[in-house]
DNA sequence: ATGGTCGGCCCCCGA
């Protein structure tokens, strides 16, 4: 089994891209962040003609995640158990995590809070969003310590000084503040393992638009796929599709891939 | 080379 995160950055934008990336990996499970579209305007058609299945959640411009499987989609589920909401007084409306049971695994795409900035109230709410994932997959853990489960998505952090190209620029921002890196390691501590990192040593997921960040290699890693400890045994590789960031019409993240046994 | 932001309720905001 093969299963896969990406932040695509508009799934209409970027359709054909997606539909390439499952066929190029025969992938059975993508998990998608930033589809930037409401459920109605969303592509499932052109996944449908690819021998998959969608469940999606977006309700406006930003945000939006989905999951695509081919090895079936059940127990849907938008959000999860005490996730803060900003903005809206709906915490399925802030669209940021789906979850699906795949071919026997609980799969979760999730998009973290950006924080904006330092100092924002959108930091606090990330952290606040970062907690209660951690009590809630916990909880999932303590639960059923057997449970395959991967949480997997862009969580806008870098967990450590090597996931950035330049350490010093990112001083005073946020993605690698002391709070931001404690809100990761607490999903980690539940229970968590980051599966992808032994496979890809010093690897990014992310290179920004501007500054020729890519072709200059200054990118960082803030995508990642977590996983509980019955699925972390079935590990037996990881990649990061760097290829998929080069060209025209490249999204700014590239697809992190997991398989398993 | 991969190339000088990008996407979207689009001229401004969020990432």
């Amino acid at each position: 089994m093969r299963i896969a995160t990406w932040n695509v950055n508009s799934i209409r934008s970027r359709i054909d891209r997606a539909v390439g990336v499952l066929e190029r990996h025969d992938l059975d499970v993508l998990a998608l962040q930033e589809t930037k579209c409401k459920d109605e305007q969303f592509p499932v058609q052109r996944f449908v003609d690819a021998g998959y299945e969608v469940a999606m959640h977006g309700l406006n411009q930003w945000n939006g995640v989905a999951v695509v499987s081919r090895v079936g989609l059940d127990d849907v589920q938008v959000g999860f158990e005490g996730m803060p909401h900003w903005g809206e007084p709906d915490p399925a409306a802030e669209a940021r995590a789906i979850g699906a049971t795949c071919g026997g695994v609980r799969v979760w795409s999730l998009y973290v809070p950006n924080g904006r900035e330092l100092g924002h109230p959108h930091l606090d709410y990330k952290l606040d969003w970062l907690a209660s994932l951690r009590d809630t997959a916990g909880g999932w853990l303590a639960a059923d310590a057997q449970a395959q489960i991967c949480l997997m998505g862009d969580w806008n952090v870098a967990p450590t000084d090597d996931d950035v190209w330049d350490p010093g620029f990112f001083v005073g921002k946020t993605h690698v503040s002391p709070p931001e890196r404690a809100g990761f390691q607490g999903v980690v501590d539940a229970g968590y393992a980051d599966v992808v990192r032994e496979h890809t040593p010093d690897q990014f997921t992310y290179w920004d638009y501007t500054q020729l960040r890519f072709p200059k290699k200054q990118g960082m890693r803030i995508d990642f796929a977590l996983a509980s400890p019955a699925l972390a045994a079935r590990v037996t590789g990881a990649s990061i599709d760097r290829e998929e960031r080069k060209g025209k019409g490249a999204s700014d993240h590239a697809p992190v891939l997991v398989e398993l046994d």
